[in-house]
DNA sequence: ATTCTGACA
DNA sequence: TGTCAGTA
């Protein structure tokens, strides 16, 4: 892992700052930390704590979500791509994977416009 | 001042 | 999902 992987691995921001730079708001974020979604560190008061791949990853399940994803959907389809998931420095960004999201996207929304309720 | 968890007139 | 409560 290079320099600049790492950099984006560190976590510092906190949920305001989050919620400003991703949309989302402070409730959604804890809602889907609980459902699994992202693995924010905590500080040592137990505050939230996200790394700038968080917050790629935070964009990208907004992104399913308006495609009418269900958060089950998105957990797999994002599970399928490496994210340290208790951990937090094995981390995605780069071109190839923004790629696939961006395919498994149009394909899932293409899904969903003729079948709703179907799991992927 | 901020964030956290749990809960719902 | 919003929001209020009681903390840390």
């Amino acid at each position: 892992m290079n320099e600049k992987q790492i950099r984006r691995s560190i976590a510092i921001l906190p949920v305001s700052s989050t919620a400003k730079l991703t949309g989302l708001t402070p409730r959604q974020l804890r809602y889907y930390e609980k459902f699994g979604l992202v693995h924010p560190c905590r500080s040592q008061g137990n505050q939230r704590l996200y790394s700038l791949n968080d917050i790629d990853r935070l964009l990208d399940i907004k992104e399913y979500l308006d495609s009418k994803m269900t958060m089950a959907e998105v957990k797999r389809v994002l599970s399928k791509h490496s994210y340290a998931d208790k951990a937090h420095q094995t981390n995605l960004s780069d071109s190839a994977a923004r790629k696939i999201f961006s395919n498994e996207m149009l394909r899932i929304g293409r899904w969903n416009t003729h079948d709703s309720n179907n799991i992927y």
